[in-house]
DNA sequence: ACAATTATCGTGTACGTACACAAATTGATG
DNA sequence: CATCAATTTGTGTACGTACACGATAATTGT
């Protein structure tokens, strides 16, 4: 560790160089009005000979901005922890960021629930912050707030799932209909000629959870690519309650023997799990969704044989990053990034975190 | 976004309450001596009370420090692109560590010699670094290295590779044992009762590759673990060139008929890929490790059903971050950070960078 | 030619912290 | 109580950038 040489540097030295004052170099540097095109060229002419990059603490510390980050996403419930992930996630960014001016205020919603989306949406854009992240789980409503921001000009990405045509700085989130082929692929891999597969999707309002559709049709998608003879049928159950799908699965097994595969299209699979428990099915393949407590449980049991996750805490973290990245200029913020589909098995599960 | 409110803050407020001045709170703060025990009791108190965070910025830009980080890893070679990707890991974090006075100088020694590591390592030893990053492919001569640093109290990580009983800052890598005993249970996923697994091993130094020998063993503990009957053998092959690896190994499995997948504990399963698809092997489950280039392309061939990674981009990057967070004290590092295990087939290879 | 604009440029202060140096206080000693 | 040293505390300047304000130069109008 030591000192820099003691030679002029940054904005002085360009100063020096150009043979004008600082001042003015700061006007070239975030293009101000007040400078001549002369003496513009012959800065900027320096600017790029030096490769100068301006210091950013410096900069940061001299304008003392501070920016309010608002981010609307599902309360966690007692149904499911899985949104305590993406939160972890935007706690961590939310603390790397503090220290640049970074502030996050949460705002929640109840899944079950539209009317809560629209009045914490209304909260939201009372409180007009700087910029948003969110999770629009009910398209229409988010459509509405989208485009309010947008009116507004307020940045506004989304995470976990996406809305098209709106124009949002990015998405971050999974590739549905990829990870449901992965599923597909992971079953194929273990299925003998005479086995069938079915899929479940456990969803109180299917119609709009696009969520479950999409990976259904990538899993379906995988078996006619591979010209496969393997059966694929699809249950829905539009109860969540443990018992009503209980009795809609088990009426549906005990009508098909060769079922050797179920792939559960989100993250309650653990109720799936439960059931093949209770009536002893252990040789049964079943795949699902997230690393949720419950879930990781039948995994290390043995009940549930892989899970596919897409990094719930990163999405959150990386949201949270692209807006801050976008407000502070750091650096361009990519439109569409995907997160990796993780397999999570018994064996792996231990350093999935971290 | 908006101005912050213009009320004292740090270390000027803190200095206003204790009725001392910001020199003095300064001293407390750096715990510098030349200051009363009364006075540090009552600065610290408010320290406390006010929950006081440096700004990071401020002192960063006050202090004018810079550091040079020594990198030293292995080449990337015809043989391998492997260590690109930990490579780009460490130029991310260096570029991104720059603007805070950092800046990485790399080092690199072939994998065939020990010399050209006892080479570099010398070169490494003169520049007096601040701190290093090491992968230590060679153990004694890491060892030696590892020591010398020890003594000139330069903070060391490795990465890819631990080495026990060093005094090092921290390791960031993967769990080879674990990395063995899940590619079995993926393995074992799709055996039939009467099928045989081949462990193959290419590597022209296997003594001394403690890599394999980890994850070989692994491999082998689950399958005893589950009780199994499967027959599990193992073939060494101290040729790493296509001739000699297609004799050996097809001589092995024209012997034994019921092996029905393959296991290569390298990125070396490219090779075998080759072999079996010259013979027309197209039912093998093969697995093997790294997502390189000629890996990815039999993984979409479906030659390879599985590659296990273990983030080498990420252990790069967290390497370097792990010291430049020790060296200016944003956080304290954690000793041993284990990489996720990843496992990649062709329905989610696409997603796994970025 | 002169004032009145307007375009262009320079200077000073601030951001929050670090550190060298100066100043003030305390305590001991003759 | 004066003197000196040791201890404790205060002050000033620097880091690199932002920006308000004042100063100068170029242009226009009469």
């Amino acid at each position: 560790m030591k000192k820099a040489a003691t030679e002029l540097t940054g904005v002085k030295e360009i100063a020096r160089r150009a043979n004008v004052s600082i001042g003015t170099v700061d006007r070239v540097i975030h293009n101000r009005v007040g400078v001549s095109e002369k003496t513009k060229q012959k800065v900027n002419a320096i600017i790029e000979e030096l490769n100068f990059q301006p210091n950013k603490m410096a900069s940061l510390l001299a304008t003392r901005k501070s920016m309010n980050f608002a981010v609307l996403i599902p309360a966690v419930s007692a149904d499911t922890d899985y949104w305590s992930f993406p939160l972890t996630g935007i706690e961590q960014a939310a603390a790397e960021t503090k220290q640049f001016g970074v502030s996050v205020k949460h705002y929640f919603y109840d899944l079950d629930s539209k009317e809560s989306f629209t009045k914490a949406s209304h909260e939201l854009l009372n409180d007009a912050p700087d910029a948003v992240l969110l999770a629009p789980s009910f398209v229409e409503e988010s459509a509405v707030l989208a485009a309010k921001l947008d009116e507004l000009k307020i940045p506004l990405v989304f995470i976990n799932s996406d809305l098209a045509d709106q124009n949002n700085l990015a998405y971050i989130g999974p590739d549905l209909y990829q990870s449901g082929r992965l599923a597909a692929q992971l079953i194929s891999l273990s299925l003998q000629q005479q086995d069938n597969v079915l899929i479940v999707n456990i969803s109180s309002d299917l119609k709009n959870d696009h969520h479950l559709v999409r990976k259904e049709h990538g899993f379906k998608k995988f078996f006619e690519d591979a010209g496969s003879k393997t059966k694929v049928a699809t249950l829905n159950i539009n109860e969540t309650k443990l018992t009503a799908v209980e009795q809609s699965l088990m009426q549906t097994l005990d009508a098909s023997p060769d079922v050797k595969a179920i792939f559960v299209t989100n993250s309650r699979v653990n109720i799936v799990a439960e059931i093949l428990k209770k009536h002893n099915r252990n040789n049964t393949l079943l795949v699902g969704y997230d690393f949720l407590k419950k879930n990781i449980d039948y995994l290390v049991s043995q009940q549930i044989t892989y899970l596919i996750c897409q990094r719930p805490k990163e999405q959150g973290y990386l949201g949270i990053m692209a807006l801050y990245k976008h407000l502070f200029k750091v650096s361009e913020v990519e439109r569409s990034v995907y997160m990796p589909i993780d397999i999570i098995t018994k064996e792996n599960y231990l350093f999935y975190n971290s």
